[in-house]
RNA sequence: GGGCCCAUAGCUCAGCAUGGAUAGAGUGCUGGACUUCUAAUCCAGUGGUCAAGGGAUCGAAGCCCUUUGGGCCCA
């Protein structure tokens, strides 16, 4: 048990006492304190003042002599606050031996809400045109980290990443590598997706404004493309298969990892969409449109004063946001699945398995990777075809909440950064576009970042050979993208400015890695593993005690990231546990006390701490060396 | 024309879902702490009409309405 046990302990007593009053129907909190009130704190007194016509101090005092009377053993007494509020003060002796021995399980901070139902998170999806930029980044990482959350939350977790291999940005480059000439192997030393997406996707784009008989080509490369058995169609599936080769390399190196690889072009073929549109006749989710500007079209009918969505022409194809129907169907095991499933080439860093599929059906061979919810990330900027989804699939599915769009801001450039790419933005951030060739490669920043660390962990450790300061950059090169990815809420517009992006100093993953450094030493020197057995009495001292409540806080972060879908509140988590450390390290000392005991207890506060912070860590795909 | 999102310290952001205590971090600036378990650190100071106006409430940064400024989507 951890904190939490507190808070039940003392919602329990309150329940009783609201009961004796027959008072009931309070829908009153207990959380954890604010520093200098307690250690836990109730607003109960607000909520009842009307009722009883008393101000809420008055009721405080009143409750806090009933309490008295309640049986409790992780707390030490209440406190009636003259604001109000009814605070608690904990029986630390108790509380941090709950806490610090929980710590030391494996299964310490998972929390039981999905109840091992099965969960599809979506994320990457990006065009295998280009190689990933950093406003994919934030797109991956969310993704990945909610899957770490939900997972630690119990769901059965499958990630996908969708395969747009059949759209307009693929045929713009299988037109630059067929009509304009583009080698098809890329320069030495350059890799294949930033050689597609720097130079061909970009150059190509360019070339429309000068020669409009381009247009008809590319209509003609989209065709065949779904199609499918045409020539030009082997060559761009050779080409988008190995872009996604090269972009799986980035999302690997950031420890993102996936369960299938979903195929677009599969889906056109597999006649999904067939089956989808019957269905959608039979449930009446579409109309068929007898006049009007749609007419002839079949159409969602827009919910208030949206417009319609027009879901098949009045030509007989389907539109854009037809694709998306029947695959989102799909992830919710909608409908009875089309595909075999065949290992991916190259085995994932973590060995776990990564499927594709396959409309081959020699060898069938079937996986499931649908869920009883869908989650799928997205940016912001598509919220309103998602809206449409989503409403669909809860008629659909007879679930409100099976399908959830989780979208996020878009990351821009600052004008700085933009600057270096040739751009004048007159002092604004600037838009990144892939087609006009504005944006900052991850690969780059990753690149960039790692000399930067390299140089920082040779100064401290000179004795250090060159494949361990390699290790320890990766780690915390990777643990810096990712954080500043998600470190704030998703509604909020990242600007990315490459110079500050390489700052290591403050609230970055390079701090609490360092947190963790520094705990890793102690142990280190201490040369034992810390028994669970010791006197917690002696851990007083306010750094010590402010250290074990934030370690037993680490389920209830758990919860709220997991039923929000919001990565921030780890990443906020792991930044106030390594602020909790680094004061208990500045103000206590553990090691050479002549203090056996004293030295036990503290040597398991922070083998508890690193444990916990290294759990926590994990959530966002973040490793800590133990060394940096 | 319709819709979505944002606005809190010089800058970047928490807090808002579920209203209640003293609005918190980081960064910047000023000063201080390394013969010590790693200074990628810590401590102190500085810095706020919570965009503006109105409403409901005993009580609003938070809820409701309006306005302004910025971003995005659709037409």
């Amino acid at each position: 048990m951890t904190f939490k046990a507190m808070i039940d302990e003392i919602e329990n007593n309150l329940d009783k006492i609201l009961a004796d009053l027959s008072i009931s129907g309070v829908n009153y909190s207990v959380v954890p304190a604010n520093p200098g009130f307690g250690d836990a704190s109730s607003n109960i007194s607000f909520l009842l003042a009307k009722q009883l016509k008393k101000n809420p101090k008055d009721i405080a005092m009143m409750l806090s002599e009933r309490y008295l009377n309640c049986a409790s053993t992780l707390v030490l007494k209440p406190e009636a606050h003259h604001s109000g509020y009814l605070n608690f003060i904990a029986n630390w002796e108790k509380l941090s031996q709950m806490i610090l021995s929980e710590s030391y399980l494996d299964t310490f901070g998972d929390v039981e809400i999905g109840n091992n139902s099965t969960m599809v998170v979506e994320h990457t999806s990006v065009n295998p045109n280009k190689a990933l930029h950093i406003g994919h980044i934030r797109n991956i990482v969310i993704g990945d980290t909610v899957s770490r959350i939900l997972r630690k939350a119990k769901y059965r977790v499958n990630v996908l990443n969708y395969i747009d291999d059949s759209g307009l940005q693929v045929a713009d480059i299988i037109l630059g590598f067929r009509h304009l000439g583009f080698d098809p192997e890329p320069p030495e030393g350059k890799k294949f997706d930033h050689y597609c997406g720097d130079d061909v996707y970009v150059k190509t784009t360019e070339r429309y404004e000068s020669d409009s008989s381009l247009d008809e080509v590319r209509k003609n490369i989209l065709k065949e493309l779904e199609d499918g058995d045409s020539e030009i169609a082997k060559f761009a599936d050779r080409v988008t298969k190995r872009v996604l080769a090269a972009q799986l390399e980035t999302c690997w190196n950031l420890g993102v990892f996936y369960d299938c690889l979903n195929f677009e072009s599969q889906i056109i073929r597999s006649g999904l969409w067939n089956k989808i549109f019957q269905k959608l006749k039979e449930m009446s989710l579409i109309e068929f449109e007898n006049d009007g500007k749609n007419s002839g079209c079949w159409v969602i009918r827009g919910e208030g004063k949206e417009e319609d969505k027009v879901i098949v022409r009045s030509n007989g194809t389907a539109t854009y946001i037809a694709k998306d129907i029947p695959y989102a169907a799909w992830k919710l095991g909608l409908l009875e699945d089309p595909f075999s499933y065949e290992k991916y080439d190259k085995e994932q860093p973590n060995s776990k398995t990564l499927w594709q599929t396959t409309l081959n059906q020699n060898d069938r061979n079937s996986q499931d990777f649908t869920g009883e919810k869908v989650v799928t990330v997205i940016d912001s900027r598509q919220a309103r075809l998602q809206k449409i989804i989503t409403s669909l699939m809860a008629k659909f599915k007879a679930v409100p909440d099976a399908y959830v769009h989780l979208g996020y801001e878009s990351v821009t450039l600052s004008p700085d950064t933009a600057k270096t790419l040739g751009l004048d933005t007159d002092g604004k951030q600037a838009q990144m576009s892939g087609r006009k060739g504005v944006y900052v490669n991850a690969d780059t920043v990753y690149e960039l970042l790692k000399e930067k660390t390299s140089g920082e962990t040779q100064k401290r450790h000179p004795e250090m050979d060159a494949s361990e300061i390699e290790r320890i950059a990766h780690f915390v090169s990777v643990g810096t993208l990712r954080y500043e990815m998600i470190k704030q809420d998703l509604d909020k517009i990242i600007t990315f400015d490459l110079t500050k992006s390489l700052s290591l100093e403050g609230d970055t993953a390079s701090y609490i890695q360092y947190t963790h450094a520094r705990a890793s030493r102690i142990l280190e020197k201490a040369d034992r593993t810390p028994s669970i057995d010791v006197d917690y009495s002696l851990l007083m001292e306010e750094s010590e005690i402010d250290l074990v409540k934030n370690i037993g806080l680490f389920d209830m972060q758990v919860r709220d990231a997991a039923n929000n879908l919001s990565p921030k509140v780890i990443a906020r988590y792991c930044h106030d546990l390594a602020v909790s450390f680094n004061s208990f390290y500045e103000h206590v000392k553990v090691l050479d006390t002549g203090n056996e005991p004293l030295e036990n207890s503290r040597l398991c506060l922070v083998w508890s701490f690193k444990s916990t912070i290294e759990k926590a860590l994990d959530l966002l795909g973040i490793t800590a060396p133990d060394a940096m």
